[in-house]
DNA sequence: CTTGAACATCGACGTGTGTCAATATCTTTG
DNA sequence: CAAAGATATTGACACACGTCGATGTTCAAG
């Protein structure tokens, strides 16, 4: 590999451990991708934030500002992204957090990525 | 609000009390953004990885088996979102990872939603 | 069975994004 | 100055994404 000299010498002989792998990083990044988006992440705080840890759906449209069928969308996302489950009772679903799922994110930040000395 | 009983009553008063605004979620979401992509991780990864903390950007290209100019642009998103930062010497660029700065998406995810008892 | 409400799906539109080839910029070396 | 190498920028392309209106579907109430 390069070394940090003055002298260019010989550069790039490819470093080759790559410690997460394409498949790795490709979950990853799917589960990032669900929180790369102002709505969504206002949608889990929307639930997070009620006393009984679940909410009717229909509660989230006002709140979030956007229209009925663009909150159901990210909620579809947030749902296949596994980080809520909708619970359908009767003519409306109530939405929860899934447990740990937040966490596994949380958790892969300063998992796989050491920090410098 | 909603109170989960058979007996439907008064729906969507809204809930009105969001507990994270949009311009917040909008930051977070930029963050978790630069995040949402495997080329990105696997970056980070590649530079985290290095003995040194630091990694010669033309070290970068092969192991991720990308063009230069993806590599440099992705490079470059990293670098705007405040998660690396490069340092020119001669003709090659050095990157390290920005201490801190993968801690503070980190922390957001159970800092700003709390989770259900 | 009909009505109304909650939620999901569809179709369409504009915008953003990842990728690469080609090119430009900068720096070292001869 | 000329040549070569490392990196960044540009332009172009295909594709994914967020958004909404319109429509469909399911369920409770009358």
């Amino acid at each position: 590999m390069a070394r940090r000299t003055r002298t260019a010498q010989e550069c790039c002989p490819s470093v080759t451990a790559a410690p997460l792998s394409e498949k790795e990083a490709a979950a990853l990044a799917k589960g990032f991708a669900a929180l790369a988006d102002p709505a969504r992440l206002r949608l889990l705080s929307l639930i997070a934030a009620q006393d009984a840890g679940e909410v009717c759906a229909c509660d989230l449209v006002t709140p979030l500002g956007k229209s009925q069928p663009t909150v159901s969308h990210h909620l579809k996302v947030l749902r296949e992204a596994g980080l809520v489950e909708g619970e359908k009772q009767g003519t409306w679903v109530w939405y929860r957090l899934v447990p740990g799922a937040l966490e596994n994110l949380r958790s892969s930040l300063n998992g796989s990525v050491k920090q410098p000395a």
